[in-house]
DNA sequence: TGACAAGTGGAGATGACCTCCATATCTTGG
DNA sequence: CCAAGATATGGAGGTCATCTCCACTTGTCA
């Protein structure tokens, strides 16, 4: 998988210009207002540099989505470890929610990314969806959390938050939304909440 | 607001041609893979044309969005005319979920517009944000619902839905979210639950 | 240090988007 | 019914972002 080859010094920096510049602007949300060839000026490159590192958009966006992904993935592990099950899920969501509060333009970059073309961030999102899998099935091992949703349901919700980060009330809603999963996952609770499922 | 003129005969028929190939395309999820003048051609039309009546894609697909977010909206209120407030609510997100399920292309394609500029399709939205809050507001009301979550964390989660409508188990972890959200909306628990809000 | 490999940058081809206007089609008053 | 004016059409062509290509520079290794 990892089998890049050696990357000579040269190219390995104009590589991290070109990362660094690339959070630079993520984190302003003008990720999409850019011209890709002025981004590769703006990073000190010129456009063919930029094209052989990053081919697409997409790749590059996913590059940094890589190691953001990295950091929340760490922190899921450390409160897991420091945490009962149920309490490390309710504050790794709801540091989600801070995490995409403190960085609006990387979360509006993201959720366009996702929903235009989601196969190429796909790899990235698998490690988060891992994370949150293994928060909620130790919480449904020591029973805390109901064992009959899916943790997909939560990466989904969590998703919406991300999509609509640009609704006025976000950050209320936002906490909303997580207040909702949290109390709906608790175990039993299923009265008027049945999947009216069809065949 | 809907002060248009009366509209030549001959516009109205091509515009119509227009909506009704968008509907098609829309619906087949070819939506995005199709250049813009294609499309004209597509629709028997000429470019001058389609860009008169639609300016832009998102345009277009406001049209398209807006019919469907009627018909949504008369369904809730249906329901609400029907049913206990409670149970309207549960049916119009569970069938949501099989309206979304049955027409993929168009979520795909909303979800997209959403992200990209949810500025465009906000009119659209405002319709089927007044139907949810309406119904979640008659719930409060008879008290089946809690009171201190806002409406808007219901939509957020019906957008992670739509957003998200490329998973693998989609179905069933939409379903998933339902549950939750509805399980999440009944009275009291929140134990494990309180935003740590900061300032 | 020389020679080969690896990497660079930016000029220009490509192709999608949108504008513009000469032409065609409706409509309406006489 | 028919002219005249208003309204709408379509597609050729301009504009501009994207991406390719290759002559040249820079790094590496013996």
């Amino acid at each position: 998988m990892t089998a890049d080859k050696p990357l000579r010094a040269d190219a390995r920096r104009k590589r991290e210009a070109l990362l660094a510049k690339a959070r630079e602007v993520f984190d302003a949300g003008e990720f999409f207002d850019l011209r890709f060839d002025d981004f590769a000026r703006l990073a000190g490159v010129g456009t063919g540099t930029l094209y052989r590192h990053f081919p697409t958009r997409e790749a590059l966006a996913e590059a940094v989505y890589h190691e953001e992904v990295a950091g929340l993935c760490d922190r899921a592990r450390r409160l897991q470890a420091t945490l009962p099950a149920a309490e490390a899920l309710a504050a790794f969501l709801r540091g989600m929610v801070d995490h995409i509060d403190a960085h609006t333009g990387l979360a509006r970059t993201l959720a366009t990314l996702m929903a235009d073309r989601s196969g190429d961030l796909a790899e990235g999102s698998r490690a988060l969806e891992q994370a949150v899998t293994d928060l909620v099935a130790a919480a449904v091992r020591d029973g805390t959390v109901r064992d009959d949703v899916d943790a997909g349901a939560v990466l989904m919700a969590l998703h919406g938050i991300g999509a609509a980060h640009d609704r006025p009330g976000w950050r209320a809603e936002a906490d909303d939304v997580i207040t909702l999963v949290l109390d709906g996952l608790r175990r039993g609770r299923t009265e008027m909440a049945q999947p009216a499922r069809r065949n």
